[in-house]
DNA sequence: GCCAACGTTGGC
DNA sequence: GCCAACGTTGGC
């Protein structure tokens, strides 16, 4: 099992989004970085597990965990000349973008902030702190992952 | 293949 | 809203 952390902006949508939704499931759509989408395409598989976070936002962070329940799969809305993610250039036969079904799991007690990785000497090779790395797919370690859900149930 | 111009991300 | 840091596009 590999671990992912995926960022999403709550305005957009949040980790109460994904709580609320059919069967707690959300396709993962949209993701139009082929760096991420190579992740997405070649690596994620049913079963990883995601930290979900908050990004372009009051207080920017990890705020719960996901996980992944199937194989990675086209985007359509690649294909869909009405979704805001459509991309004209992205061929049936050739499939440029993908996407897979994540699933809630739960929100963290409180939010791990982005400035509480960033001083975390445990968490300083995470791709998220490390200067200008703008994935928004992307892999943390297993034990990146417990630390951080440890630091959710540590009181400040 | 280079690289300037433009677009996007995302913290602050 | 600003802007630094990336990413993408497209002319050459």
């Amino acid at each position: 099992m590999k671990y992912w952390l995926m960022k999403s902006e709550p305005d957009d949508i949040s980790i109460d989004d994904l709580r609320d939704s059919a069967n707690h499931t959300m396709s993962w759509q949209g993701i139009r970085n082929y760096q991420a989408r190579n992740f997405i395409r070649d690596e994620i598989s049913t079963g990883d597990s995601v930290l979900f976070y908050h990004s372009s936002c009051k207080v920017p962070g990890v705020v719960g965990i996901a996980s992944v329940i199937n194989q990675p799969q086209l985007d359509v809305s690649a294909f869909d000349p009405q979704s805001r993610y459509f991309d004209p250039k992205s061929d049936l036969n050739k499939p440029r973008w993908w996407q897979v079904d994540i699933q809630f799991t739960k929100k963290l007690n409180q939010i791990v902030s982005l400035q509480q990785l960033k001083s975390d000497p445990a968490l300083q090779n995470m791709l998220l702190v490390t200067k200008g790395a703008r994935l928004s797919v992307q892999p943390v370690t297993a034990l990146e992952f417990e630390h951080i859900v440890k630091l959710s149930q540590t009181a400040e």
